[in-house]
DNA sequence: AAAAAAC
């Protein structure tokens, strides 16, 4: 993939009109994939050896670009998705500057709160927590994360312990400031992360609060997957002269990611579900669904059919969610059923497949959704199931990714303009299971045996559509009229992994060391 | 039209 596109001369949009950039802002350029190691970044020698112990080397390309300039002080706006490896782009520079301070004194007042990571959802705090702490592990840094659902006294003696580092959801932060648990009089280091999403879940009156809180020298960093006016606006008010620094779109959309759309009929989606998960022989698979009561209801019937599955939605407690996660991330759960809370952020391994069981009625959602697989230089399959009423779906995803998507056919289920009236025909090749009854829901059924794995895959990218463009990057922070805003840009590319061989290795053992955080 | 997030 090439840099994106943008010229000056595109500067005078018409929803730039109302955009004033309380700051020129900088723009860097580096078009080369990075080659450099994380030793070459100016870290302390403590972090080299907790990212050695991981087994990481080797920066992303957002992290070679975006570490030294947080280390310099700069604010910084970051158009990145996950999957880029920008955790560690920012939480590595900021264990790096605050251990120029950091005191192994154990008095709570000698720890204040220097540095304050938000994230829209749980999960990802949790997630973002943990690299942090991995991270950080052989500095006297503390760290930790508070988010809602769970007991407020084990976070609150965390907290009145005294931590360096906290990552949280904004509610139970603002829970815990009014509670007076923590005090924020002391941040030096704010971190958006997610800034879209948490504009999307209506955080900007809690993000304020919490804003209003810090000291306002501070440095500020933002990410967002999106350049939505919005999010420019929050840019505009909360970063002081920010670098961009852009990552090409995500790798959801590349070549690696091999994207089929089966239509179906509507009752039949769970079947073909299914039917996908044997016939791939899939064992770490995440199926989206749109709708809270539909996740739990395909999890069931998954289960009900003997393949581990477990829902994952805002209505299930923390506890379960936590569970569930765990479970899949361990193997022990096979298939994860999730709303989209899943969808953005979490970074769960490389996943081989991802399976729209609903088209999501965002056509943005479908990229953070496929997003999940394909990471990091590695293959993946997105698959969705569809029917009628879901064309104009499928039509505004086609038209965001730029991109038509393989129509696929699925042998053994009758295409629905064929299917017989009044028939239910659900069976596979061979017609092994003809005349099951697929009317009947939640009828507990006759356990089918174990399908061989065939290897009759979907086609692996390529020869199906117009080549795949990158999504035009609104150009925002060009100011033509800011003398100091020179037309330098920063666009960083992903690059497949620096040691494919280890790569894939790191897939087969899954979880093990990977090259990139 | 749905999901997420504080109690």
């Amino acid at each position: 993939m090439s840099d994106i596109q943008n010229t000056p001369a595109s500067a005078g949009s018409a929803d730039e009109a109302d955009i004033t950039l309380a700051a020129p802002v900088e723009q860097v350029k580096a078009d080369e994939a990075p080659t450099v190691r994380f030793a070459d970044l100016g870290l302390a020698p403590e972090i080299l050896r907790a990212l050695t112990d991981q087994g990481y080397e080797h920066p992303t390309p957002i992290q070679a670009k975006a570490i030294p300039l947080v280390l310099q002080g700069r604010d910084v706006m970051g158009a990145a998705q996950t999957g880029t490896g920008k955790t560690a782009g920012f939480s590595l520079p900021i264990i790096q500057l605050l251990m120029a301070h950091a005191n192994s004194s154990m008095s709570p007042a000698r720890h204040p709160v220097r540095a304050l990571v938000l994230t829209p959802t749980r999960e990802l705090a949790v997630q973002v927590a943990d690299n942090v702490a991995a991270y950080a592990k052989r500095t006297p840094l503390r760290s930790t994360v508070v988010f809602g659902g769970m007991d407020m006294k084990g976070q609150t003696t965390i907290l009145k312990g005294g931590v360096e580092i906290v990552i949280a959801t904004p509610g139970r932060l603002l829970d815990h400031v009014e509670q007076k648990n923590v005090n924020l009089s002391q941040v030096q280091m704010l971190v958006m992360d997610e800034a879209d999403r948490m504009l999307d879940m209506g955080f900007l009156p809690d993000l304020q609060r919490i804003i209003n809180l810090l000291p306002k020298q501070r440095q500020n960093l933002m990410f967002s997957a999106t350049f939505s006016p919005e999010i420019k606006k929050l840019a505009n008010s909360f970063l002081n002269n920010p670098v961009l620094i852009e990552v090409a779109r995500s790798n959801a959309t590349a070549d690696r990611v091999t994207q089929v759309v089966y239509k179906v009929d509507e009752e039949l989606k769970r079947d073909v579900v299914e039917h996908i998960i044997r016939e791939r022989n899939l064992k770490q698979v995440i199926v989206f669904s749109n709708t809270k009561i539909g996740a739990s209801r395909l999890s069931r019937h998954l289960e009900q059919k003997g393949i581990k599955a477990s829902a994952i939605h805002g209505d299930k407690t923390q506890q379960e969610r936590m569970a569930a996660l765990d479970a899949f991330k361990g193997g022990a759960i096979e298939v994860l059923v999730a709303t989209d809370v899943a969808a953005r952020g979490l970074d769960i391994s490389d996943l081989p497949c991802v399976i729209n069981y609903d088209l999501p009625y965002n056509a943005e959602d479908y990229v953070h959704r496929i997003g999940r697989t394909g990471r990091a230089g590695a293959s993946g399959d997105a698959l969705s199931v569809y029917s009628d009423k879901d064309e104009r779906l499928l039509a505004d995803i086609e038209k965001l990714i730029k991109q038509t998507i393989k129509r696929g056919e699925l042998p053994g289920f009758v295409a629905p303009s064929s299917r017989p009236h009044g028939a239910r025909e659900g069976g596979r090749e061979g017609g092994r299971e003809s005349g099951r009854d697929f009317a009947r829901d939640g009828e507990r059924r006759g356990r089918r045996e174990d399908a061989p794995a065939r290897t009759d895959r979907a086609p692996r990218s390529g020869g199906y559509g117009p080549t795949p463009r990158r999504e035009k990057v609104d150009p925002w922070f060009l100011k033509p009229y800011e003398p100091s805003s020179a037309a330098r840009k920063e666009t960083v590319t992903p690059t497949p992994a620096a040691k494919p061989g280890k790569q894939k290795l790191a897939f087969l053992l899954g979880g093990g060391p990977r090259n990139n955080p």
